[in-house]
RNA sequence: GUCCCCGUAGCUCAGUGGACAGAGCAGCGGUCUUCUAAACCGCCGGCCGCAGGUUCGAAUCCUGCCGGGGACGCCA
């Protein structure tokens, strides 16, 4: 669409009813929108407004012209006839309407593509990494990482869909002084010690002390045993599979859960180190080694390497870097809580440091949520144990519901998720809107069926009238959502989008009967329809992670 | 102190340069003998935090201020 304008604007030059642009004048880019009042017609473009200043003409004489040359070019190369309309309307907008026959032709193209539509072959596939929750397996997840986990999961879905590769990675610490202390409390708490004095303390701290199995046990107690370590190294183990079953439960699925152990054992750190060294960006000062981070914009240089001999956190974001890209990846994401705002700069200019793009390394910083239950705020304090588990809020709002709520805003938005609020309004939650639209759908073929009736066969040219062909225009939408939204990595439009269709269905629903005995071929062109809008539904739903039931 | 995010309807949030500022929930009033009423229709509700500026046009961009949250240590 953004082509058949430019190539308007170029014959109307051509053709004289449009002046050249004068010589050094920047030449303002096409842009195509969807416009909110669908009087507007199908797409906009404010071309003619830009034009307006250095043409020296009243945009909306622009526009006309425009719609004029518009008009004249309207069949593309295979003769088809793309626009219905083109019309100028003031203050010099350009108002474009596709072909209602074109529309309707389009859902026979759903229909053919089944539950592959919406997914958008890329010109540029990449592949990314996307890296979230990354959560130190010393308790289940909580509350806190649920943001993360469905922010990282929708935005895969979203990459995926839009043509990319995506590799889902977890990366943890199994390494450092949590993990011990980690066992340290279990080994309290199975000395039946005080848990006050332990460094966790929550309820999962007493169960893992029970459920220890004796070799672990013998090691941990042996004399000259490292009781600690020992234990914290099969707790950690057994917490960390305990994450990935929750988030198996949200349809979520790592590829790779990398450790910094390994990180450390397999040489990325000093691979890492030692390559910043050579490049020129590390010095020596006060027995540290540091970045200098500030050749690189920073507002202060970082340490790699402590006094002490040992390597900082940063040490391993930069080892990581390396092994990452040394991977393949095209693009890296990193999904973070707002506290990891004062990494951000560090982490990126470590790795134009090390020769890579910096445009390659993405952070996307997620705000905090509040929770709350009946308006009082919900504590948290994972050694403490006075958690809410993502486990148990998954329990009391269901998984379909709380997707919905995390995708549904944008991810630097602060929220309120009142907890006892979601579970009383689940009934009115907009999620149930959208299956409940799709649950009609399967109900409306199902006595389509028992009435001998399909979408076989249907004819689509039968779909002239505007109710039928609004809910067509609906439905074609999809693909252009997932392809924003991916060029974005937002994915909250997917459910304006979702809901929206929803509504023009329910609408529909209304306005026309689809099954009708007396009128066949009516009935099959309109099954063909609302076929094609619950198969959308579907894939818009199957990009949330969120189930389409079939009845309700 | 420096930096980042946020401030839009009673509540939770969309909209981040265009055509009258939207949705859901809550509130009020209507609609089921007919494919699912978890639906539909109508009403109520906004100095888009405040003040300047840029622009043909600003909730959107810039500056300052106010309010909320967060980050800044050779910490982990």
């Amino acid at each position: 669409m953004r082509g058949a304008v430019a190539a308007a604007w170029a014959r109307a030059v051509t053709a004289g009813a449009l002046p050249p642009l004068p010589e050094g004048t920047p030449t303002p880019g096409v842009e195509v929108e969807r416009p909110a009042d669908p009087a507007h017609g199908d797409f906009a473009s404010n071309l003619a407004l830009r034009l307006a200043r250095p043409c020296r003409r009243p945009p909306l004489e622009i526009a006309r012209a425009l719609a004029d040359a518009l008009a004249d070019g309207a069949p593309d190369a295979s003769g088809r006839r793309l626009l219905g309309a083109a019309e100028a309307a003031a203050p010099g907008f350009l108002n474009l309407r596709l072909d209602d026959a074109l529309i309707a032709r389009q859902v026979d193209a759903i229909l053919a593509a089944g539950p592959a539509y919406g997914r958008v072959a890329s010109d540029e596939a990449e592949w990314f990494n996307v890296e979230f929750v990354s959560a130190n397996p010393t308790g289940p997840l909580h509350i806190g990482n649920a943001r993360g986990a469905f922010v990282g999961d929708s935005l895969s879905r979203l990459l995926e869909a839009a043509g990319h590769r995506v590799t889902r990675e977890y990366y943890f610490n199994d390494f450092g002084s949590q993990i011990r202390e980690l066992g340290e409390s279990v080994r309290v708490a199975r000395a039946g010690g005080p848990m006050d004095e332990a460094p966790y303390r929550g309820d999962y701290v007493l169960e893992l002390a029970a459920d220890a199995p004796d070799e672990v046990v013998r090691e941990a107690e042996a004399p000259g045993g490292d009781a600690a370590w020992a234990y914290g190294a099969w707790a950690s183990e057994w917490i960390r599979a305990g994450i990935e079953a929750t988030m198996g439960r949200l349809g979520c699925h790592f590829d790779v859960w990398r450790s910094e152990g390994t990180l450390h054992r397999d040489g990325w750190i000093a691979r890492g180190v030692e390559r910043l060294r050579s490049s020129g960006d590390l010095y020596e000062s006060e027995g540290a080694l540091w970045f200098r981070s500030t050749a690189y914009g920073d507002d202060k240089d970082r340490v790699v390497r402590r006094s002490n001999g040992e390597y900082t956190y940063f040490a391993a974001d930069i080892g990581y870097l390396v092994d990452k890209f040394s991977r393949g990846f095209d693009h890296l994401v990193y999904v973070w809580g707002e506290d990891h705002h004062g990494t951000v700069a560090r982490v990126r200019n470590a790795a134009q440091a090390l020769g890579y793009r910096p445009e390659s390394v993405e952070m996307l910083l997620y705000s905090w949520v509040r929770f709350l239950r009946d308006g009082a705020p919900v504590g948290m304090s994972k050694r403490g144990g006075t958690f809410i588990t993502l486990d148990e809020l998954l329990d009391e709002v269901g998984v379909d519901a709380a997707r919905w709520f995390f995708a549904s805003r944008g991810h630097t938005s602060p929220l309120d998720f009142d907890i006892e609020l979601a579970k009383r309004q689940a009934p009115e939650n907009p999620v149930y809107y959208v299956q409940y639209a799709h649950a009609r759908i399967s109900s409306i073929l199902r006595v389509a069926r028992e009435k001998g009736l399909s979408a076989e066969g249907g004819d689509t040219t039968l779909l002239r009238d505007p109710i039928e062909l609004g809910l067509a225009r609906a439905l074609l939408r999809l693909p252009e959502v997932v392809e924003d939204g991916a060029a974005a990595h937002e994915y909250h439009e997917l459910t304006a989008y979702a809901q929206e269709l929803a509504a023009v269905f329910h609408a529909f629903y209304r306005d026309r009967r689809v099954v009708d005995a007396a009128a066949p071929d009516v009935s099959r062109a309109r099954l063909a329809l609302v076929d094609a809008a619950r198969q959308t539904i579907a894939c818009a739903l199957g990009l949330l992670g969120i189930s389409a039931p079939e009845s309700m």
